[in-house]
DNA sequence: CCCAAATATTTCAAGCCTAAAATTTCGTAC
DNA sequence: GTACGAAATTTTAGGCTTGAAATATTTGGG
């Protein structure tokens, strides 16, 4: 009796779809309670919130485009993003010298002191997040991660 | 000469989120690309294929609250999907026999006709974007995520 | 200098998303 | 059978997101 060749290109699609599925129910379920505990707790949001932490690495303040650059969100997201960042006192818009297109986006020293209480929050959250793993299983995931990453970015 | 003892417990904090922050890298960008092609290869976007796929699963219809639940998101969001997919022909709204309130939704045969394209380009797609894994690196990475999933969804 | 192409940003239309309010119907206690 | 609380859905207001159009400014070739 002769046994049928295993369709090993077919399973291995299939293996992916399903790890793919994993991730994003892993991901968004995570993503779904930093959002609630951003609303509930501290009345901001994850994109207020990415626009503060990418502010805060850059004290002298990003223009529009290198902040959606950075964010890979559109120019005109952002720009409603820190207007209303600006609203709240968060953020300021300083004309770029020797541009007088650009506007370089900077937080205030209210938005510096908002965005240091919120990362400290972040951290703890993601921790009790990620707590099912230990040390050793989270650095062989992020192994893994990164290179499903280097694979994936070359296009 | 004696040495520091190691802070294991911060360690291992910043070790999660740097673990989170590739993870949401990755998901991200795969998400990106999913609709982008969905975009421009089928004229759709992810919450249709989404609504689709749910659907597909379930020939009779699902009522509009169970399709929110499967989905996890609002029910007025879901309202919003189904109306433009039943605009587009590809589901309809049947009374729910018993309950007056209740509205089903069922995938038309256009429909169905079209997830399954979307389904099979879908299947391609992430397969090719997870292609940097061979089979085992997928499965390792799809039992860890599996760890990670099961201590989360305590709360 | 002058002007055309490129660049930086904002505005706009449309879709997605949520929580909360409004509407309709159901089920039940009386 | 009537009224009242619960349940299913839609509507609404507001924020996020995109791509494309509009505006303002810069830059480089002639």
């Amino acid at each position: 009796m002769t046994l049928k060749p295993k369709p090993a290109t077919e399973l291995i699609s299939k293996t992916r779809l399903r790890l793919w599925l994993k991730l994003l129910k892993l991901t968004s379920g995570i993503e779904a309670t930093l959002r609630r505990r951003l609303r509930d707790d501290h009345d901001t949001t994850l994109p207020r919130f990415d626009v503060l932490a990418a502010l805060s690495r850059y004290p002298d303040g990003l223009k529009m485009s290198d902040l959606s650059g950075y964010l890979k969100v559109s120019n005109g997201n952002v720009t409603g993003i820190v207007d209303r960042l600006t609203e709240e006192g968060l953020t300021l818009r300083v004309a770029s010298p020797g541009d007088r297109r650009a506007q370089v986006a900077r937080l205030t020293p209210k938005g510096r002191a908002a965005f240091d209480t919120l990362a400290r929050h972040h951290e703890t959250w993601v921790d009790d997040l990620l707590t099912g793993l230990s040390a050793d299983e989270a650095e062989t995931l992020t192994r893994l991660v990164e290179k499903a990453l280097a694979a994936q970015e070359q296009p």
